[in-house]
DNA sequence: CCAATTGTTATTTA
DNA sequence: ATAAATAACAATTG
């Protein structure tokens, strides 16, 4: 499920627990999200620990604790954060949780394709420094692109929209948005990409970026209540998975196929192959 | 039983 | 050697 902006969402929702101490860290441990990191340091250090703040960059999030403790959590495919009361009982999914005196975090991921991170030390470690530049910084140049789609000249467009070292927190959808209000149809090879449609490509990466993490994650303090409330009708979001589903700005028919070994949905009255 | 799933990584192919 | 394609991971749902 989560890309850029569903990842803000749950780092919100977790952040009702900055400030406070972590009474105790339950953790499935031997299950699969615990394969980065060492569960029994992870435990002995965070409890009693207290959170301080966090942030997220590209799917990742981090959570910093006093005492030099770095934790990271990458949401998968399937993962979420919730937060419960103190009197929540875990389920068979819930495989890690800090319990605060008011509430409990919650990490969830049937699927167990996310994972959890754990850093003890002065400074952040290196998966944390190492995700590429985010797309709404300055680093994220026209230039940059171009570069990149030269490089990667012979692979279809939806799938270099996938690379995270390149569009860091592009997930599956953002990637058919994006292309969709670009109108540069998905199966088009990267190299073959005019200078004026990579600066539209680029425009339009910055916008659904900006667009999703206002609408999904929720202006400065604002958190809504559920992922994808407010997503208007008028995005490819809502009609991506309909069967029959329409363009909302061409209201032709929506076309359903592969590519780069994703299923993706464009408009073909809209994204020509050329 | 078969196919599908908003992700990443290891392996294979070109 | 580099880049692209494919398989694999795990659980659940239609």
């Amino acid at each position: 499920m989560p890309e850029l902006a569903e990842v803000e969402f749950f780092r919100k929702r977790w952040s009702a627990g900055h400030a406070a101490k972590v009474l105790a860290a339950r953790l499935h441990e031997g299950k699969k999200v615990f394969r980065g990191c060492d569960p029994a340091a992870l435990k002995r250090r965070l409890t009693g620990a207290r959170l301080l703040d966090s942030e997220t960059a590209a799917k990742q999030m981090l959570f910093r604790f006093n005492g030099d403790n770095w934790l990271g959590i990458h949401l998968g495919m399937s993962g979420e954060l919730r937060v419960e009361s103190p009197a929540y009982a875990a389920t068979k999914h819930d495989h890690f949780i800090l319990v605060q005196q008011k509430r409990q975090l919650v990490f969830n991921d049937p699927r167990m394709f996310g994972g959890v991170l754990f850093h003890h030390g002065k400074t952040a470690p290196a998966w944390w420094t190492k995700i590429a530049p985010a797309i709404l910084s300055p680093a994220f140049t026209v230039e940059a692109v171009a570069a990149f789609l030269k490089r990667r000249a012979r692979a279809p467009i939806k799938a270099v929209l996938l690379m995270q070292e390149r569009f860091p927190g592009v997930g599956n959808w953002m990637a058919d948005e994006i292309l969709w209000r670009a109108a540069i149809h998905p199966k088009r090879l990267a190299g073959s990409l005019k200078l004026t449609e990579v600066r539209t490509l680029h425009r339009e990466c910055r916008r659904v970026c900006r667009l999703a993490l206002d609408t999904i994650a929720g202006k400065g303090r604002y958190l809504p209540p559920n992922l994808n409330a407010h997503i208007p009708r008028s995005w490819l979001f809502w009609h991506r998975w309909e069967d029959g589903g329409h363009c909302p700005r061409t209201k032709k028919p929506l076309v359903r196929e592969e590519v780069g070994g994703r299923t993706t949905c464009w408009s073909p009255a809209r994204q020509k192959l050329r």
